[in-house]
Formats: C-alpha cells, structure tokens, sequence
DNA sequence: CTGCTATATGCGCTAGAGCGCATATAGAAG
DNA sequence: CTTCTATATGCGCTCTAGCGCATATAGCAG
C-alpha cells in the first residue's frame, strides 16, 4: 500500500493549505527564520511551526540553526517552480485574483537580521 | 477570508490525493473516460466519478460527453508539469520508488473505444 | 546556576474529506 | 414506452488535519 503514489500524494499534502503554499512563496524568494515567516502570516507561532514541520517532513524545505534562530528555505528549485505554476493555473481561472503581494521585508515585530537590516533602509516604516 | 490564497490552496487540495494523482497521471498521456479510469484505478466508479468531480470543480480537467461516455482531458498542460515535478521530487526524495508503470492500454473489462483498439492490437491479452 | 527568547511539541476538540453503499440521471437501443 | 449501461449524486460513518492553548526544549546573557 505505501507505493511511490504515496510518496506524490505525500508531497502534494504538504502544499494543500493555504499557510504552507504562502510560507513556500516567502522561501521562494529568499530563506526566513521562523519569527519571519510567523510576523508574515500573522499566525500563531506553534502554527507555523508545525506548518514547517509538515513541509520539512515531505522535504520540501530545509532548516538551518544559527544560535538561536532557524533557517528555513527552500529544498529545491522545483518547488518554487510548482508554487509557480499553481499560481499560473490560479491567475488564469480567475485573473480578477491579486496574488503577489509577498512582502519583500520588512515585518513589524520580527527580531531577525533580515527585518532589521530592511528596516534600516527603509527607516522602520513597516510594512503591514 | 476569500482570498487569491484560498484560490491556491484549492488547487493544491485537489491535487493532493492519491487517485487524483493517479488520475492526472493517466490523462497526461492522453484523456480517457471515466470506465477507462475506473477500471485501471481498480476502484469504486462511484468514487472515480466523485474524484473527477473534484478535478473538474478546480479546473484541472475538463470533460467531453460524446454519446453515454464521458471523456477526461487535463485542462492546461501545466497540470502535467506539476505532477511532473512532484514526480521528479518523489523520485528524488526516495530514488528507490518506482513510478511510471501507467498502463497506457488496454484495461481488463473497459468498454471504451480506446480499450478495445489497443485490445485488438495486442491480442486479447489484457493488462492487470 | 537563573532568566529570557526562539522554536518545537503535546493534547483535546472540531470541521471536513473519503469511503461504502444506495440511488438518480442520461443516452442508446429495442 | 422499457431496458441496459455509463456516469453522477446523496447520505451516514469514520478518521485525520488544523486549531487553540499549554508547555517543553534549546541557545544566549548575566
């Protein structure tokens, strides 16, 4: 019973909710410590980390620790090319749909360098 | 609530089960009716007619009824680039599994046309 | 050591997706 | 009309994924 048909539908489980397709498009960009990808969502921390759990899980992203602070980006190529895709597929059903809006940086309340240093630039006007 | 995010997760939603794949998988050679898929999924036509609702409600097939038979087409070649690179993750993920085997015809008690050419080709001796 | 912060995990609850099974519709044929 | 076949739909049951919330772990600072 545990074919490789299980192994697709393992991954496309992983990208079948909303949080994850967003946390992916976010990766697709540039990797985002956790604190990041929580102040982008707007969600509960333990949310995306279970999110992340699941996708790290199908290998769809990899972590990497720095002191206290965890990496997440992108396992492949491929998978941004499949958010991509989707993405396609969604615009062309209803191009009414505004999809791009992944804030580059940077988010209110995010402690990690990315936000800092983007915040520096910009001279703390944060987005959302 | 309803956003172009939920748009994306549908997509992904209906991706994300194994017949659907399987399904996918078969029209991306060529579309097929709905006995021709029954028959080579091996399950209930109940539940391949609920699937190929699922894949028509998202778009990713479209259908064509030609007399009592109703045939399954994928509605944009992207759909089979998706399931080509979830296939290329799997295979990555775990090079042991072996994916391909779609049966590209005949199958054992399908009526449609394109079973019965292949089975007179080839003989009588049927798949599966 | 203590405390503080970033991240991960555990757990009960609930809504939804699939399944099994029965039945309805649609088109062809007699 | 009736009948047969291909396909679609309805319904109850169950099982799992997410959610809300509490708590655990890990690394740094003092």
């Amino acid at each position: 019973m545990a074919d490789a048909y299980d192994a697709l539908q393992d991954l496309a489980q992983a990208l079948a909710h909303r949080s994850r397709l967003r946390i992916l498009e976010v990766l697709a960009r540039d990797e985002a410590c956790v604190c990041h990808l929580t102040a982008v969502l707007g969600e509960a921390q333990s949310h995306v980390s279970q999110h992340l759990r699941v996708l790290r899980e199908a290998s769809l992203v990899v972590d990497r620790r720095e002191g206290v602070m965890v990496y997440y980006r992108l396992a492949d190529v491929r998978v941004a090319a499949i958010v991509a895709l989707l993405k396609d597929l969604a615009r062309q059903a209803d191009p009414s749909l505004e999809l791009p809006p992944v804030p580059t940086a940077p988010v209110a309340g995010c402690p990690c360098p990315h936000c800092a240093a983007a915040r520096d630039r910009v001279g703390e006007s944060c987005s959302q």
